[in-house]
DNA sequence: ATGTAACCTGACCAAGTCGTCAATTTTTTA
DNA sequence: TAAAAAATTGACGACTTGGTCAGGTTACAT
């Protein structure tokens, strides 16, 4: 019967498409796009290489599965910024969430910088225009608040970028930011220690008022 | 006589050198390390490829040349950072100097960027020890800043990470930039108000004080 | 049991890759 | 101008790559 056929169709299909997406975002993280080749993937998923077309039909299919897979992910720190919050608390938060997923999907992570710097070859128009529309929405929000005198008058798209770029930063550019805290890894610490920074700085500001009197 | 020899010597060796590093920047930034053909180096250099392995014996020695080429040029924007300067005016020179060094060289900047998302493989050691060292001392300065109370209390290395992300973004990742700004290139004025909405954030937070009385 | 649809895979290919080399031309020196 | 040094280059080879395919096996409905 075409229902429990469908069912184990989908159990092998599932578990292999997971695997082999999983470790395929491993490697495409690690080597690009270009520098990864599917032979590796093969090995890691421990299939051979004829398996891996039997679910997918090219190289670049595979990656922008992933690519469409990771997407959705920050739109959920991105629902903290919404007009009935006071602004303060929602930054915050924002700005705990997506840490907290770019400390938890590194790899996704790395993928999609390293795929935005070659020129977001893959990445669908589709994809694209949703991220475009989050920020259209945010940034109204934003310009909301400012309007209300609630922050002070930055503009708003230029806040989500040093917000996006900021809390990226930490996973996608590791090394760099191991050598600059004198780490050989990061930690759950190392994460905290930035959310706090970047939150207090944004939203205070790190210049003191000259002394009153 | 030898210092005829030399001079000639330099100037063929040069301009051939110079043309390859600077096709080579092009074509790494655009595709990574992997994803260069030394095929499209030579063609765009306009020499046969058996000639760029007359100047370079591996992909990876350009490589690598090129690496070693551009990071003294962010030490300049380092050196605003100085105790006998005011932070505030410190700062906001750091950052237009990054923003401007970053709109200048954007493809250097793309190819840093992405050779430290794939591992810095090729990053010498001596590099990073140099871009610690200058780290280090920095850091040092804000935390005199801050126990003279000139400053609020943050993580000087979180800090410079922050800057460091905010400025890099705009080049390394431009096309996210063009989305999230509604462009279809960035101009200078972009890089202005980065630099305005950068400063202004850092330097005095977006969060207004409750209306007094 | 048996037919069928889904799944698996070793062997293969055409296209491209980096890097080499021997032979030639150009430039410099004496 | 002749010898030497530097620069140039077409052709090539060993190897890797993404992708194909025909023929096999497994799982399941009936």
């Amino acid at each position: 019967m075409a229902r429990t056929a469908e069912k184990l169709d989908e159990k092998i299909r599932a578990r292999n498409i997971r695997i082999i997406l999983d470790v395929a975002t491993d490697v495409f993280s690690r080597k690009g796009f270009d520098g990864t080749r599917i032979a590796e993937i093969a090995e890691l998923a421990e299939l051979p290489k004829a398996n891996i077309y039997y679910y997918f039909s090219s190289k670049e299919e595979i990656y922008s599965a992933i690519i469409a897979r990771l997407i959705s992910g920050w739109d959920d720190a991105l629902a903290n910024i919404r007009a009935d919050r006071e602004p303060a608390e929602a930054f915050r938060d924002y700005i705990r969430a997506k840490l907290d997923y770019t400390a938890r999907h590194p790899r996704e992570s790395r993928l999609f910088a390293s795929e935005i710097i070659q020129g977001a070859r893959f990445l669908s128009l589709k994809d694209r225009r949703h991220m475009q529309k989050a920020t259209d929405e945010r940034a109204a929000v934003i310009e909301g608040w400012i309007a209300q005198g609630r922050m002070a008058a930055v503009d708003p798209r230029h806040l989500f970028i040093m917000l996006w770029a900021a809390t990226q930063f930490y996973s996608d550019f590791e090394p760099l930011a191991c050598d600059a805290l004198n780490r050989k890894k990061l930690t759950a610490k190392d994460f905290d220690a930035a959310a706090e920074t970047i939150v207090r700085t944004i939203l205070g500001g790190i210049i003191l008022p000259p002394p009153s009197r």
